[in-house]
DNA sequence: CCTTTTTGTTATACTGTATAACAATTGTTT
DNA sequence: AAACAATTGTTATACAGTATAACAAAAAGG
């Protein structure tokens, strides 16, 4: 097994044997059920060898959560860039920029709500997203209110990830500047005034 | 294969089986990972032949199936009854019952959270308690909002089983009149007020 | 060009699924 | 109670998918 070095290994093959193994199995989820893909389908679509794909994974989850790790890490940075442009998050400019982002990157998504097995990844992007949620609302730290920032935040974030899945299974419509607006009414401002309210 | 008679099967050699490797995959479930689990595992646990299972079921999943389709039934006709005792869904009485009844029937929501893997059945429960959140709340219903009443109702549904999942995820904690407080704060007002405003 | 590393080929062990044939047990009927 | 029907248990077997080993072939790097 090659040692797995954090720099980033670099051999070409090693590179090139990771790059089609993911493509392989992203156009297969896209395809098919993720559950009933086995090693063999993956490697044949990759034209490598059997053996290959247990040289560098244990497993088919562990090759797709290599695939969402990094995609889920370039959709935080991406929010979080979102985020600091908006620090008053009335601004519905931030919404619709999400959901642009979205159909931009519409596999990475449609992949990472299909493969809801991993459970795992689905629960730490959550956690990402809330604690985004919990710096950036000013609104969450009302200490005087009856609902805890944690179940705001959480609600804010299963919210959200709940409207991109709608969003997807409707072929992408409405748009993106009305999905803006909507997301800003049904999960900002509606939770403000629950929390403020409450 | 013995007949799936839609009166229910009479011998109650068939009930006793189905009854104890129903049992056994939901004590399984609870302990571990349910995408490990075998078929010799359950019919080890439950003290039958490894081929009775094929003679009533195809896999585990179709067990698990029957299992929650029954205890989703249950759950629906409750939550049914709960709204038909509260045509104003400003009652907050609704909520606390809601969660009382988790709390008594919670090993069901767990495995129902817990084998997310079974997509199906979770966008059923989503799908049925939307359209009771749109029978049952007339605000969904302004023509002149900008949110379509079916985003705004599976925005109410898939908020409500994220708010069950974290309370069970949290030991059951804060307790049922306070969650009942924050699910009519959160869910019902919030949208209510979101719905009103755009 | 020579060494190292990766990949491919072939063979094999193992686990879990699925079914068949027949015996044993249990339920139902008369 | 006896006879019949249905279910369950036992044993054997086929098969798919996972996982590893040993060695040959190809590619990368100094």
């Amino acid at each position: 097994m090659p040692k797995k070095s954090s720099p980033v290994n670099v051999d070409p093959r090693v590179r090139r044997t990771h790059r089609i193994l993911r493509d392989a199995l992203v156009s297969l989820i896209l395809e098919k059920d993720y559950r009933s893909l086995t090693i063999k389908e993956i490697t044949d679509r990759a034209d490598v060898a059997y053996i290959t794909f247990f040289r560098h994974y244990n497993g088919i989850d562990e090759l797709l959560m290599e695939i969402l790790d990094e995609g889920v890490a370039e959709l935080l940075r991406h929010i979080e860039t979102l985020a600091g442009k908006t620090e008053d998050p009335a601004n519905e400019v931030e919404g619709r920029l999400i959901f642009e982002y979205i159909r931009q990157e519409s596999d990475l998504f449609r992949i990472l709500l299909k493969s809801q097995a991993v459970t795992r990844i689905r629960k730490s992007v959550i956690e990402k997203i809330s604690m985004m949620f919990q710096n950036s609302c000013g609104f969450l730290q009302r200490s005087n209110s009856h609902i805890p920032a944690n179940i705001a935040s959480n609600h804010m974030a299963t919210s959200l990830l709940a409207l991109i899945e709608w969003w997807l299974e409707n072929k992408m419509s409405p748009p993106p500047p009305q999905m803006g607006k909507i997301y800003k009414a049904l999960i900002i401002d509606g939770t403000m005034s629950a929390v403020a309210s409450a």
